[in-house]
DNA sequence: TGCGGTTCGTAAGGACTCCTGACTGGAACC
DNA sequence: GGTTCCAGTCAGGAGTCCTTACGAACCGCA
């Protein structure tokens, strides 16, 4: 583990951190107004605010009005400093952002793409918006976050291709793409990690340290956090799903009605060829797959599920029982449930039954509450949490 | 997200952690040395170290000897200015120790336990390890750190009874019997997760930042490291697999390949009415599990797989598929198994097999390390670093 | 217009911390 | 005995944060 190592340089650092931080989360703040949200006194919040405006990172814009007494000068961030861009690359096409330091969104780029989506079409999607982004920036580019509705290798952005991977039916390596339309390596993540990051910074888990996500659309994903921070794996490919046992059969829907307990006494020879019983092979035996194709079949899927049907029922009863298993295993105090079958109500009905026998441990399941781009939300916020963190340099660390 | 305001408490109490940790992990260290080793300058030890010396965490020992120069005077710490207590609690009894500053044992004691093993009789042999420990301690007892071998809750140190609990039949509050015991209240937690902070401390995990231990014994468990932090689940109660679903067939052995074991048919009605598949059940409808309990029969099960028992197989490669659903969610680098039966060779294989196609994302399998008292070991690593911890108070910090 | 009350921003001084460089004291070596 | 080397301290300098205090600016009211 590493350490601050004592200096003074840590103190200042600390302090210009705290005084940007308030600004751009105000978006406009006076030296008297920092000084209070920040704890600090007002003489070392001018200090620093001579600093921050030495580095041209704020401005002193208008002066306050409304007041009882003096008016003071507002400070602002310096869109021309720099920017963060976020992107979101997904099946529907790819849209972006140029983000501010003080969250701003400062320009919209969007492409559509029409099927099928090749990692060449998307490809080109992607330089195209951000290269759009680029140039309505208003400085330069300093963070830039991808979302992709893939699994990714957060270490090298690539996105990696799994048995069930639905989206992409070849590679996508955007860091590769983007290293010339962007000066700054950008950030790749699977879109599941931050959708959650954008429910755990203003959706239905804030302030809540330990969350599962369950991403269900045509694709399945989980995403998590624990202890407060996201949770990414050794390879940032945590969240596979898929690949998790369910003990719903699988094939011949006999007798097997009954949605209470008792179902499953014959499920042993169920596809007697496979290794059957994960969950994306109960998806493909119930039916629910596109043709030739790793993707869910979503509107068929939801209609049944309006219906009641009993192909849909089990497999919502197998979501369940993988949310129970996997809910087990991380301990969380949230389910969230995301994706257009994922937020159904017989899905969410199922899965809160499942958790609620858990031997007198409450765990709280809800539907996602960012519906619009949730993805995007989430590169966004980190992208400008990456951009706060530009400006203050780290002073050196010791191991202990 | 909360940071350090800034201060010169925080640069002072920042000198005074690592100068204490220096010394703390060196034994006995001179001023000169602890500023080499810390980064600080000669002049900003003295001052730290004379601060230590008033509070009387250090004292001044011998006069090193052997160079060439000056000798200078050794520092060390201070058992009589407190120390910490690490118990190990499990079907086999009670062992403890008492903790020095620098991680010297400085006392151990132990009470075995006749079966069958009670949370009465656990309890006395508990306080009464505990109430030995106290009496053998040079100094007061800071810090206090119990494995149970049970799912725990870290927030309340309560025995959670879940399905699965092998060990204890009923209750057990380490928390309260101690109250009275020890000065403070004490840290509860899972053996098994002790022991991976254990294994990645000084085994097999060290430096390896994602990681799951599965733990195989008499009962089974999990334990997992994420980002290089612990990963404990909202009420620390995460590891539980043994409701993990496998596809191995639960019972009947029909028509399934392979040696058959002697022993397939004891399984009757234990499955019949529970809705099956969990790997907990697999194990029971396989035959081992202890006659009214849910604890294994370890004996035999290794000697099954020593044999290469269908049976005993058939385990083995439930063991793989659950270990196989976990790492695809979790994304560990690195899978460490570990218990009497979890280290088999046997088992081992087939989680190795088992993680080796995992779409070309390499998961390294290991035995753990750690075979003697790995949970005491970690809450000794536990105790030790709360026990540092103890003497830094923290400086204020800011919610941003 | 004049005045008081209020607030903003800055200045001055104090306390504190860390660092560099010089200095003292002691032990071993030639 | 002199030299060399090292541990630890002293003194000065630079820098940070804080408290106290003060001028400047603004509003409301007579």
């Amino acid at each position: 583990m590493t350490v601050d190592l004592p200096s003074l340089d840590l103190l200042r650092s600390l302090s210009d951190r705290h005084v940007l931080a308030a600004v751009a989360s105000a978006g406009q703040l006076t030296r008297a107004a920092a000084a209070t949200a920040t704890g600090l006194s007002k003489p070392t919040v001018s200090q620093s605010v001579a600093r921050l405006l030495e580095a041209g990172v704020v401005v002193e814009g208008e002066r306050a009005s409304g007041g009882r007494g003096r008016a003071g000068t507002y400070l602002t961030v310096n869109d021309a400093a720099g920017c963060a861009l976020a992107v979101q690359a997904g099946p529907e096409g790819v849209v972006g952002e140029v983000v501010a330091l003080d969250g701003r969104v400062l320009a919209t780029h969007r492409r559509t793409l029409s099927s099928p989506v090749t990692p060449g079409s998307l490809g080109r999607a992607l330089t195209a918006v951000c290269r759009a982004l680029t140039s309505d920036s208003p400085g330069p580019v300093r963070v830039v976050t991808v979302s992709v509705a893939d699994p990714v290798d957060r270490r090298t952005g690539r996105v990696v291709e799994l048995p069930a991977s639905p989206f992409l039916v070849g590679e996508l390596d955007p860091v590769r793409l983007l290293a010339k339309v962007v000066p700054v390596p950008p950030v790749v993540d699977n879109d599941v990690s931050w959708a959650l990051l954008a429910e755990h910074t203003e959706g239905v888990a804030v302030g809540v340290d330990d969350v599962l996500q369950l991403h269900l659309d045509e694709g399945m994903g989980a995403a998590m956090w624990a202890g407060g921070r996201p949770l990414h794996g050794a390879r940032g490919l945590a969240g596979e799903v898929a690949y998790s046992r369910t003990s719903v059969p699988t094939r011949g829907t006999r007798g097997t009605r009954g949605t209470r307990g008792t179902r499953g006494t014959r499920s042993t020879q169920a596809t007697s060829a496979a290794p059957s019983g994960t969950l994306m092979e109960c998806v493909a035996s119930l039916g629910y797959l596109r043709e030739g194709s790793k993707a869910i079949e979503v509107e068929s899927l939801l209609e049944d599920l309006d219906r009641g049907a009993g192909q849909a029922r089990r497999l919502a009863a197998a979501v369940a029982e993988v949310a129970r298993a996997h809910a087990y295993l991380l301990d969380p105090e949230l389910v969230v449930l995301s994706g257009r079958w994922g937020r159904h109500t017989e899905v969410v009905e199922a899965v809160t039954t499942a958790l609620a026998d858990a031997g007198g441990v409450a765990t709280t399941v809800e539907r996602a509450g960012i519906t619009d781009d949730a993805p995007l939300t989430g590169a966004r916020i980190h992208a400008l949490g990456e951009l706060l963190a530009t400006w203050s340099a780290q002073p050196g660390t010791v191991s202990t």
